[in-house]
RNA sequence: GCGCCCGUAGCUCAGCUGGAUAGAGCGUCUGACUUCGGAUCAGAAGGCCGGGGGUUCGAGUCCUCCCGGGCGUACCA
């Protein structure tokens, strides 16, 4: 389905009811393609236009802007709908929003009150994120808080589309990651009470594991140092380090609804049936002692290894089982978020749910590029287990969640994203995400100072008062939200969500300059105040789907 | 080598899936309230949209070939 943003849906539909019967007039004959209704970049060619016209121009004969005359006037500019309807440049028709509808629907937007924006796009869908799904290796880094809060704001968007969502976080503490991480913090201790240790070949260095490795040793004394506690470091290593990767999410305003351990995988048989199912399909063979799944049957230039000559499974086979027990819970879309390292593997979990018979068509992902990080005006490369990352925490500690978040989002996920830690400590008063709290803040105290003065009522709110440029852009502002939203949640791309609240921001810090509220008529006085209640909930909701707080002071 | 992503103002990035004169923030320069929050607003400067071909009424957007970056291309996760 195509879906135009930025124009209000009723309009749109009624645009294009009123031009597909005057198509039917001019040409009872033809196939009418679908027309699109777009708003165009430059405020003088109107609210909306189509280019029908244009497209039509083989199939009817005619000159485009010929075309366009007969459509234009055919379509009735009185209905209250439109104020005017022209033919511009080489045969667009533009559209005109009338004062009085434009009136109406911003008091539809008033009456939703906070709910102004909820959609019902995905209502009885349920919707599973699956993101950050770090093991328990370390704290959660810069790196990972890029998939974090794309995750939970994708999530946020598809629950105000209507959908029931689900957050999961997937990990793996069995693998070979966990056993070297075990044997780092094994290690440490060892080391702290007085063991001629080794320190694990490409075992992980950082502070985390020496703090870890001192509360076993607080808790169970100096007496481990045996091969047979090896299961105390494991557990004290998992629980320490997943209890911080929960509290920083919490910190940046995430909570996962369920933890998915990729062991039950094994344990429930899943494994088993997935291999089973394949080798059905002569999918599956074995070679050099390994067993290998023919990716090439699905265009791929090699085969893939399921499972290793050592026994051990790669991740691509839990990987599948995983994806068929997420469609086998029931629900309609599974979306997961992952960094563009993972690319590869996604094609192939397709390829395996598919050949064992499931609808793949129901996994979705969002892909996003590397961060950049830029330290000290320089490229900063980053690995957990050397242990020279930057923190999440680190980094909230410096600019705060709000900001972190603002930064994650504010880039395509598509592209690549530079975040320069010294700007985003710096960036203090002029940091983006300001504009937007400052703008929603300034509302509020001018809403309190409503309060104070007059006896606000908005019993007999005249909206239609509204006819200053400044009230009339920020009305049309406000009434693109519920497409914004519905938008966003279909591409998943919360920087337009960004975009959309910081042009929304500018028309309201325009109509301030413009318009007074305090001291003017005072039924304008209580329409003004109608018109900046609904900006003040846009702004909230906005910034609430973006996890983001907005302040009534700051 | 092959596959995916990216290349747009000095810097960081938008650009509504092919539309009209390519935009914003930061930075630079110039202006603006004796009343609602100057964390704001108005204006200026800044561009061969990496390059060459092609597709059509129309290309930053699509196809192709180069150039330049990132990530994959493991019996690592």
């Amino acid at each position: 389905m195509k879906l135009k943003i930025n124009i209000i849906s009723a309009m749109q539909d009624y645009l294009k009811q009123q031009i597909e019967a005057a198509l039917r007039q001019l040409a009872p004959d033809l196939d009418i393609p679908e027309i699109t209704i777009e708003k165009p970049r430059s405020p003088e060619h109107g609210d909306a236009a189509t280019n029908v016209a244009l497209t039509l121009a083989k199939a009817l004969k005619d000159n485009p802007r010929s075309i366009a005359h007969k459509i234009a006037e055919r379509i009735d500019a009185t209905s209250g709908y439109i104020r005017s309807v022209d033919v511009a440049g080489p045969g667009f028709i533009n559209f005109r929003f009338s004062d009085s509808w434009l009136a109406d629907q911003l008091s539809v937007a008033y009456r939703a009150g906070s709910e102004y924006g909820k959609g019902c796009l995905l209502v009885n869908k349920s919707i599973q994120v699956e993101f950050v799904s770090a093991n328990p290796t370390g704290p959660l880094t810069v790196g990972h808080g890029r998939n974090a809060v794309l995750g939970d704001t994708i999530a946020r968007v598809l629950e105000w589309a209507g959908g029931d969502v689900q957050r999961e976080y997937y990990f793996n503490n069995a693998g070979r990651q966990m056993r070297v991480l075990t044997e780092s913090v094994r290690a440490r201790y060892l080391q702290a009470v007085g063991k001629d240790a080794e320190f694990p070949e490409g075992g992980y260095e950082g502070a985390y594991i020496t703090e870890i490795a001192e509360k076993v040793r607080n808790e169970n004394g100096d007496n481990l140092t045996g091969e047979e506690h090896i299961a105390i470091f494991r557990k004290a290593a998992e629980e320490g380090i997943f209890e911080d990767i929960k509290q920083t999410l919490a910190r940046m305003n995430i909570s996962m609804d369920s933890f998915f351990n990729e062991n039950t995988l094994y344990e429930d048989g899943s494994i088993d049936k997935v291999i089973g199912l394949l080798r059905e399909k002569r999918l599956v063979y074995e070679e050099d002692g390994a067993t290998w799944f023919k990716t090439t049957e699905f265009g791929k230039e090699k085969d893939t290894v399921l499972i290793k000559s050592s026994g051990e499974p790669t991740y691509r086979l839990p990987d599948i089982a995983y994806h068929i027990n997420k469609i086998e819970r029931g629900f309609d879309l599974a979306i997961d978020v992952f960094g563009a390292d993972h690319i590869a593997t996604y094609p192939d979990v397709v390829a395996g749910v598919k050949a064992c018979g499931f609808d793949s068509e129901k996994i979705d992902v969002i892909v996003y590029q590397f961060v950049t990080i830029v330290k000290d005006g320089k490229p900063f490369k980053m690995s957990t287990r050397k242990a020279n990352f930057v923190t999440l925490d680190e980094l909230m500690d410096e600019v705060g969640a709000d900001v972190t978040r603002f930064f994650f989002l504010m880039r395509a996920p598509g592209t690549h994203l530079e975040f320069d830690i010294d700007e985003a400590k710096q960036a203090g008063e002029k940091n983006p995400v300001f504009y937007l709290q400052y703008a929603h803040a300034r509302i509020q105290s001018i809403l309190r100072k409503v309060r104070e003065n007059y006896d606000y009522s908005d019993k007999s709110l005249d909206f239609s008062l509204l006819n200053h440029d400044s009230e009339v852009t920020l009305i049309k502002r406000i009434l693109e939200f519920p497409d914004i939203i519905t938008q966003t949640a279909i591409q998943r791309e919360p920087h337009k969500l960004i975009n959309y609240l910081n042009d929304l921001a500018t028309a309201f810090h325009k109509f301030y300059h413009d318009c007074r509220i305090l001291g003017v008529d005072e039924q304008l006085a209580f329409a003004r105040t109608g018109l900046l209640t609904v900006a003040a909930v846009v702004l909230a909701n906005g910034l609430g789907i973006l996890g983001i707080s907005a302040p009534d002071r700051m």
